[in-house]
DNA sequence: CTCCAAGTGATTTTT
DNA sequence: TCACTTGGAG
């Protein structure tokens, strides 16, 4: 007989599925959509069975249907039209989660069993395993091979049909985390897969141009989570109704048994083609072929989709039609239809209502759309079904497929057509219907791609129009982007439009008032800031204009420095070779035979202090060195000795940039007014983040100038820590009198109840409450979620389960809109939608290493891994001395792993004598090559010259390389350092990303360093991929993602509290909990745990006081519990049960 | 000069 | 808890 069997659905037992997917519900929705054979989904899970075993009663071989009391109430439900039995079979799925050949693998696997007693026997090996409790999709440790194994040892009735195979991060053959074919994943029992789920991301003529899948039949579910996602996709057969007859259709592929399949159209996944969504660029995957994979709008790699995968499988050609196998049938749910009909959504009333309505009329959804003539659908009385219907039949529809997250869309009528069907207001009845053109295994489906890249094509006497477009700008923002002739503060609250208004503003300036980009400076705080508000003057300029210079007040130092001293090269040392030359100057100075008491850290801490208020080490460092209680002989000293050190070796640190043109600018009036001349326009941003030497920067190059506009917000003023003052905010208008001051309020980012939330935290330092606040019309959930977990662990744990259940489990193409979810809405997440935000690095790690395990793709955001990492810090001194850019401390580093032979006493001995003649690296290599080192031995000189000579060789084959090249050459050299990057394939990820930003610079070995030093984590944070965000608060300033979580909400860590030591200062740590808080747009999770270990110890922690400070009604406080896997082997298997 | 074991102190936040 | 320093033995 023929009939529809969904094989693959779920319960309400899983996670992010509709409370009301039990059994009774699929059996009325089944009918009503046309499905005789269901598979019952779940059956591992615990309560689901019983359920399972409570309420269905054996009908054919291998199937049950429900009791017939049961039965009898639900018929009342179901339209007489579609009245038909129901089936059920043994169906669940399982997310097996395991490393195989080195690469996380996370397949999701259909197991269907013939009877109860078959199924016990598996779901008991399961339990031993893993937690088949907490969710009807348990998630097991166990290879999908060794899962099949299992099976068939129970019994080889039992079949695995692997789940949805392409979609990218849960798949057989998914991109992510999957194998590139059958043989590699199930080895020697390959041949008991006979078939495979097509999944809502592939159609089956995608997967016919894999050869390697040609024995396989391939199958379409549903994968409900929700009775009305029932038979969204699904198979037809004709044979006997029976489990074994069922397995034998799909095992034989005989075409006169299995019929084919009804299918989504891919194209409707939300990655199906590749392409980045901010630049507006989306490719098929020949162009991105074309393009080597590189976005050419913003030169980063493209989010490739699930057709480049299957053309990287593939064997065969696009278009490629194969006679032997199954036809299938393009399919579009009839809600949907009607959604378009209507211009409603699904879950609109009148959707809903007139569904109802057309079935009891018509039958079930699936005769309707594919048997019902189409005469008799126009009885159905909905104006258009019949034309819809008909169009739908033929195939002919338009299709914009989705790409870099986005949906893809259906669109059934044109817009011309739309547009007549309106004129008339009529139906489309032409003669020519009768002939029905499905089954369609042609693909006549039209597709609209914007080939290539879609960019503004904004002319630049558009764009004055374009600014006054009230649609893009709100009063208050065009309101500073038009005030011109006074210098003008913005205060402008989070998510309020400050780079749009300032990159508007340049704009205007370049286009309107006919500034030279030349005469423009920007000044961000961080590269992060300035890379985008760069790409975003690019996109409103147009690729033809050159751009103003975009700088951050550290790289507009070293420009100008640069500049002014072109002979004497300079090169910028990080944090850590600044503690090197630190300790190194405590030392010398010690080794004068002055007695030191203070610790070395301290006089870290004094000079970097001195800098920052622009104090040399001969100028008066009284007050430094009281503070710190310290003789101010001694500080001096020291200072000293650091600066003789750094001078010698063209050495600068990141407060010598500032100081060093602070200096420059109020000494040499000349200098000073040459840059005056050249910025007639000056755009601050982060003004609230302004340290004396920043602020004597911008006064001396803008003491009046009437094109002054800053923009802040001194609410969001966190770096107190390294000499920021909010009263270089408050006092611009004091310095410059005739400014105008203008509110940026409406926030456009975050939901109301978020911005009021956090508004609580910091309204304490508002003293004036009629001051505007921040706030925002986008609606949303109502609370924020305060979660408590036992220690920093399950914390971890728990927010990467919650992660999980927000994508869905499903991967990229969950389609299910309106599911009864609390967290999700109506939206489908992604990976790359959440952050993680902590006060401390240290807090990432926990979360590296669970989401490591759990196989959850995620980023540290934090420069020591992009430059750091022991492997690649070796390379980048060796590229360093090579260059001509080393310093001693490249030196000794490289000494210890290049040539282990020279000693480390060695190499301080050379290191000595270079501070002592005050010879850079470069000039003491020369000299050693000549003269001996005193006190060197005459082995140890040997090997000194031959490591030059060495270095010489380098130098010379280098020449003519790329600087990406270089790197890869110098790490060759050393078999421990090549040793060191494959350690971990962290670094190794690293490395790459290093050589990709090497590329970038080509030749310019200057500007390549200069990112190095003075770049954060701008290109090790790469916006684009699909993982989760880890980061602190501080780095996550200007940045904002759809869920966040504040994890460590506690007493010690929020505010942050050193053991035995104040507070710094309580504001800042509010302020910078506002400013976490408000990275979040739609859900907001602060969480704690009540233990913590600290030091190695465990530590009894308390909410953090600042989360009481939000009022009681905003939060809802929910509680998680994890419980351990009962099996001790599996320690890794812990699970979340969710009580709220 | 090297190796190993015991011991100690460490965690803000960033250009 | 862990990574790095220190000091003693070889």
């Amino acid at each position: 007989m023929k009939f529809i069997a969904d094989l693959h659905i779920h319960s309400k037992y899983s996670r992010a599925t509709a409370k009301n997917l039990d059994l009774e519900n699929v059996y009325i929705a089944a009918q009503k959509k046309g499905i005789t054979v269901v598979g019952t989904g779940d059956f591992t899970h615990p309560q689901w069975f019983s359920e399972l075993k409570e309420k269905l009663i054996p009908a054919e071989p291998g199937l049950f249907q429900l009791k017939d009391e049961i039965a009898k109430k639900c018929d009342q439900e179901v339209p007489d039209s579609c009245k038909a039995p129901v089936r059920f079979l043994l169906e669940s799925e399982i997310s097996n989660i395991y490393k195989k050949n080195g690469k996380t693998r996370k397949n999701h696997n259909l197991v269907y069993f013939p009877n109860f007693e078959k199924a016990v026997i598996f779901n008991h090996k399961l339990d031993r395993i893993g937690n088949i409790q907490s969710d009807g999709r348990p998630i097991l440790g166990i290879d999908s091979k060794h899962l099949l194994e299992i099976m068939l040892e129970i019994t080889e009735e039992a079949y695995l049909v692997p789940a949805h195979i392409w979609t990218p991060w849960f798949s057989l053959l998914g991109s992510k985390s999957g194998f590139d074919s059958i043989e590699e994943c199930f080895e020697e029992l390959s041949p008991y897969i006979f078939a495979a789920e097509t999944g809502l991301s592939s159609d089956p003529s995608m997967n016919r141009r894999v050869s390697n899948l040609d024995r396989i039949t391939l199958i379409s579910n549903s994968d409900a989570h929700s009775p009305m996602k029932l038979g969204r996709e699904a198979n037809l057969f004709d044979t006997g109704l029976d489990y074994y007859s069922i397995k034998k259709a799909m095992e034989s592929g005989d075409s006169e048994q299995f019929l084919g399949t009804f299918e989504f159209y891919p194209e409707e996944g939300k990655y199906h083609l590749d392409g980045h969504r901010k630049c507006n660029v989306r490719f098929r995957p020949e162009e991105s072929k074309k393009h080597n994979g590189i976005c050419p709008v913003c030169g980063k790699p493209l989010t490739l989709g699930v057709l480049y995968r299957v053309e990287a499988l593939a064997d065969r050609k696009e278009g490629y039609v194969s006679s032997k196998h199954h036809p299938y049938y393009n399919i579009v749910p009839l809600q949907e239809i009607l959604s378009e009909l209507f211009k409603m959504g699904t879950q609109s009333k009148k959707v809903k209502y007139s569904y109802e309505m057309i079935i009891q009329k018509l039958g079930s959804e699936f005769d309707i759309l594919h048997n019902v003539p189409l005469d008799q659908i126009e009885s159905a009385g909905v104006s258009n079904l019949r034309k819809a219907i008909q169009k739908l039949r033929e195939g002919k529809i338009t299709l914009f497929p989705g790409y870099d997250g986005e949906f893809g869309k259906i669109q059934i009528f044109s817009a011309e057509e739309i547009k007549q069907q309106q004129l008339q207001k009529s139906l489309f009845v032409s003669p020519e219907l009768q002939k029905n053109t499905y089954p369609n295994n042609t693909n006549q489906k039209t597709e609209q791609i914007n080939h290539s890249i879609v960019l503004n094509k904004k002319t630049p006497d558009k764009i004055k129009n374009n600014i006054c477009k009230k649609n893009e700008l709100n009063d208050e923002q065009l309101n500073a982007v038009l005030s011109e002739g006074l210098p003008l503060l913005i205060v402008a609250g989070p998510g309020t439009g400050k780079t749009l208004t300032l990159t508007h503003k340049i704009s205007y300036f370049m286009c309107e008032r006919g500034v030279s980009p030349e005469n423009i400076l920007a000044v961000t705080f961080t590269n992060k800031a300035s890379q985008e508000m760069t790409a975003r003057l690019k996109r409103l300029l147009g690729d033809s204009r050159s751009l103003p210079f975009v700088a951050t007040f550290h790289s507009l130092c070293f420009s100008i420095l640069r500049e002014l001293e072109n002979k004497n090269q300079h090169t910028i040392i990080d944090e850590d070779d600044q503690k090197y030359f630190r300790k190194e100057a405590y030392t010398r100075v010690q080794e004068k035979g002055i007695k030191i008491f203070h610790p070395e850290k301290l006089f870290s801490r004094m000079i970097v202090a001195a800098k920052q208020n622009i104090l040399e080490p001969l100028d008066n460092l009284k007050p430094i060195a009281d503070e710190y209680d310290c003789s101010v002989d001694l500080l001096q000293k020291v200072y000293g000795e650091y600066q003789n050190i750094l001078s010698a070796q063209g050495i600068y640190d990141y407060e010598d940039l500032i100081v060093q043109v602070v200096k420059l600018f109020e000494t040499d009036i000349n200098i000073c007014q040459k840059y005056r001349e050249r910025y007639t326009h000056i755009f601050i941003d982060e003004y609230q983040d302004l340290n004396q030497g920043q602020y004597r920067i911008v006064r001396a190059l803008a003491p009046d100038n009437k094109n002054l506009f800053v923009i802040g917000d001194p609410d969001q003023s966190i770096y107190g820590f390294r000499g920021s003052d909010v009263q270089y905010f408050k006092k611009f208008l004091f310095d410059y009198p005739q400014a105008k001051i203008i509110n940026l309020t409406r926030n456009y980012r975050s939901t109301e109840t978020i911005l009021q939330a956090s508004f609580h935290v910091i309204r304490d330092q508002h003293d004036n409450p009629s001051e505007p606040r921040v706030f925002s019309e986008i609606d949303g959930k109502k609370t924020i979620s305060v979660m408590n977990f036992s220690t920093e662990k399950s914390e971890a744990v728990a927010i990467g389960k919650i992660i999980e259940q927000m994508v869905g489990g499903l991967g990229m193409h969950s389609i299910d809109f309106g599911m009864a979810d609390n967290f999700t809405g109506n939206r489908d997440m992604s990976f790359s939608d959440f952050a993680i935000l902590y006060r401390t690095n240290t807090q990432g790690n926990s979360f590296g290493d669970v989401f490591q395990n759990a196989g959850i793709p995620y980023q540290m955001v934090n420069r020591d891994h992009a430059f750091l990492k022991p492997g690649i810090r070796e390379t980048l001194s060796l590229l360093r001395i090579v260059s001509g850019f080393g310093s001693c401390a490249d030196f000794q580093r490289v000494m210890q792993i290049f040539e282990k032979k020279i000693a480390l006493k060695t190499s301080s001995l050379f290191k000595n004598w270079c501070f002592q003649n005050q010879f850079s690296l470069e000039q003491a290599l020369n000299h050693a090559l000549r003269f001996p080192v005193p006190g060197m031995s005459r082995s140890n000189q040997l090997k000194l010259t031959e490591f030059i000579n060495k270095m010489a060789n380098f130098k010379q084959t280098l020449q003519n390389m790329h600087i990406d090249q270089r790197l890869l050459f110098l790490c060759e050299q050393a078999p421990k350092i090549r040793r060191l990057i494959q350690q971990s394939s962290c670094t190794e990820e690293s490395f790459s990303r290093l050589l990709e930003m090497a590329n970038f610079y080509q030749n310019n070995i200057d500007d390549f360093f200069e990112m190095v030093s003075l770049c954060t984590d701008v290109d090790a944070y790469d916006f684009k991929s699909e993982k989760v965000t880890l980061m602190t608060m501080h780095a996550a300033k200007g940045l904002e993602f759809p869920v966040v979580f504040v994890a460590g909400c506690e007493e010690g860590l929020i505010p942050y509290k050193r053991a035995e030591q104040e507070i710094t200062d309580i504001d800042e740590e509010k302020r910078l909990f506002y400013v976490a808080m408000t990275r979040a747009k739609e859900h907001l999770f602060l969480t704690h745990a009540t233990k913590r270990l600290v030091f190695g110890k465990s530590m009894v922690r308390n909410l953090s006081p600042f989360v009481y400070e939000i009022e009681n009604q905003l939060r809802s406080h929910e509680k998680f519990e994890l419980k351990k896997s009962k099996k001790e082997n599996h320690p890794k298997q812990v699970q979340l049960e969710l009580f709220s």
